[in-house]
This record gives C-alpha cells, structure tokens and sequence, in this order.
DNA sequence: GACAAAAACCGACTAAAAGTCGAAAATATA
DNA sequence: TATATTTTCGACTTTTAGTCGGTTTTTGTC
C-alpha cells in the first residue's frame, strides 16, 4: 500500500519539471506517461484529470513556498526586512521563471494566475502578522492590515512579474508600500538595494 | 470586395457573444461557424487560428471601452470623479460579466488576463492625462505618474474583479488611492457612494 | 504456501477539437 | 463572354484528453 505514494509522487515530479520547462499547455498527458514509463490508464488511476495534475503540482510548489516564508517570519530581522524577505521569496524560483521563460509565457497565463491566487491566500495571514508586529513596535501605523497586505502583494506581483519594470517603478513600489503601511517616508528604501542587486 | 469585411464582421460578433456567454475555452470554431451558418474553410479564410480571433474580439471591446473613457476624460467634470469614473467604466459591462459569469469564470483566465493587460497600456495614458490635470489645479501632489497611475488600475482590477470585496477594502481602497495621487485625506471618500449604490 | 481480495497497471479505443487543402461556386473585371 | 479573383465548401488529418475492460502484481489471511 505504499507503492502507490511514490508512483503518485514520481508523476508530480515529472510534471512539475515539464510544466514549467515547456508550459502546462505545451505539456501532453502523452508525454508524461513516455517520461515516467507508463500507460495511460496508470496515469488516469492516479489523477482525475490532467487539470487536476496541475491542481496539485501548484500545491507542491506553494507548500515550499510558504514554508520558507514562515522561516522567514520566525527569523529575529527588524520587521520591515522581514516582510520584504517574504515578499522576494515568494517570488518564483529562478529555475523556475528562466528555463525558457515558461511560467511568464502568454500560453501560461493559467498555471500562473493559478499559482499567484493560491500564494496570496496563504501569505496573506503570514505578512499581516509580521505587519502587526511592526505596528505594536511603532514602526507602521496603519488599520485594515490583511486588506493593505493584499494589496501590498497585488502591486509587487503585477509590476514584478508581469512588465519589465524601472527604477521609477521601483521609487513608486517604495513610496506606495511606506504609505500603505503607514511607515516612516524613506524607511524602507533599502528595498532598492534588494532589487538592484542579486540579480545574476 | 465588401462582403468579405461584413462576414468577417459577422464572425467577430458572434464569436464575441459566445465567448462571453459560455467562455473562450468552451466555445469551439465548430460552435461558432454552425452559428453562422459556414464551413470550416470559410472561418479560416478570415482567420488565422482561435487565438487570433480572440486577439481582434478583444481589440474590438477594448476599443469601444476606451472611446467611453475618452469621452469622459474631456467631460468637465472635477478631476478625482474623472479619474474614478474612467476607472469604473473600464470595469467589463454587466451583460459581459453577469452572463453566466462566463467573464471571470476560472475557465477564462486567458481571455480576462489579456483583456486586462491591453486596457491597462490603453488607459494609462488616459488616467495620466487626467491626473496631471490634477496636479497643476493642487488636487494632487506626486511624481512619477504613469506608475502611480498603473498601480492604481492595477490594484483596482485585483480587488474588484476577482475577489467579493467588503466594505474595509473598499475604505483601503480609498485610503491608498488618495496616498497614491497625494491627494487630501477623505478627498475621495465619495468613491464609496459610487460602488455601494448602482450594482442593480 | 495457497488463495482470494485489493491495488496497480495496461493499451487499444473513443471523442472532441483545431487546423488543412484542393476543388467548386460566386463575383468582379476586361 | 472569357478570365481572374474572391469566397465558400466539407472531407480529411492530427493532436490530445479521457475511458474501459481486462491483466498482472501486491497484500493480507488462513
């Protein structure tokens, strides 16, 4: 009874790894079953649909996700580091956004969508912890903060993921998030440094 | 020489009807050309592939969308009701969201996320216009207004579009737009008016 | 170890849908 | 009328998700 686990787990693998090499769309049921090895009928016993496959493979990634964003939230950083650190965390791993472009691609928008939705949810509860914290320290000053928090990552998504953004994009990001929270004008500056540097 | 634009035409309206209706991913060419009354050949002489009429049914609604805004933009109304108004009629027509939902149905992230992608780069300009406006007449006090004003659409799509938002989003919603624009606090607060009276 | 039940597996088959193509019909042009 | 161009047709191909009845393998039980 535990063969079965691992046949199951060896197929999410297989369609993590070429979901997001080649897309969802780009990714036929045909070729997860050549690379695993198995007829067709073996898949569909393990998986309603191929949407359902999706479904999961996005559980897995967001389940890794958050688990590093709550080491981030239980690690001793001046608040507003930490909530920057969980935001830039969860941002898609970079195997996952360069191999080919694939999780940015137009015929990916679905998987995509899917993944920044379900992150959302869960990080929501996660930041507006942190933010809470910043708020009894006196560093924000803000009411309503799962509803900011939303829109805090609804911008960081959009303007990061989506265009190719400027250094005017990031002065505005800057100036939005300090307002939002209710922080220090300039207190959170440091984030241009984040963005500018480790991109290699 | 003019048939060929009306049938084309004709195609457009029906494929926009049911895409709208029962979705993108559920409606088949085969649906579309039996509406129509043609054979297969005759669709694709007109075009391309279903991407691609989706691609010119888009440009058809954006269009139109944008010619509203326009009329508004030069409309002498104060400029923060411009502004909000501009980003109200944007918001997909209620035959284009209620029918069936089929607008913001999870089946139809494509369709919804291109449609929002292409308004955005439409509107911006727009919206920056109207802003600046703002900020000669004092309303408003900002740099950089094309981000501020993406962020704000950005933000407005998210909250509205695809969550039920409450009451506490929309005062947050409130709230950043103002801080956003550097306008005066409660400045705007006649936003709630606008979104809590005309959903009939 | 025998054996029955359950779990895992197989692959040919179906169905739906997008897209192709060569030829026919309609229309314009000379 | 003859010819060229535009428009239309529909059978055909291809791709892909999903089904199903049967077979093999594993597992628990006596």
């Amino acid at each position: 009874m535990k063969k079965g686990e691992r046949r199951k787990q060896e197929l999410l693998d297989i369609a993590y790894r070429m979901f997001i090499t080649r897309g969802y769309e780009n990714t036929s049921i045909d070729d997860i079953i050549a690379e695993a090895g198995i007829a067709k009928g073996t898949y569909y016993y393990y998986f309603q649909s191929k949407e359902q496959t999706l479904e999961e493979v996005i559980g897995m990634m967001i389940e890794k996700e958050i688990e590093a964003a709550g080491s981030i939230l239980d690690s001793p950083l001046p608040v507003p580091q930490k909530i920057v650190a969980i935001i830039a965390s969860i941002r898609p791993a970079p195997e996952e956004q360069t191999i080919e472009g694939a999780l940015m691609q137009p015929e990916n928008i679905i998987m995509h969508q899917k993944i920044k939705r379900r992150l959302i949810e869960k990080v929501v509860p996660l930041l507006t912890k942190a933010a809470e914290e910043g708020v009894e320290q006196g560093i924000f000053s803000c009411d309503n903060i799962p509803e900011r928090i939303r829109m805090m990552l609804v911008i960081s998504n959009e303007i990061f993921d989506n265009y190719s953004f400027t250094d005017r994009d990031i002065d505005v990001f800057i100036d939005i998030t300090e307002k939002i929270l209710g922080a220090k004008s300039h207190s959170m500056d440091f984030i241009r440094q984040l963005i500018n540097a480790p991109s290699v």
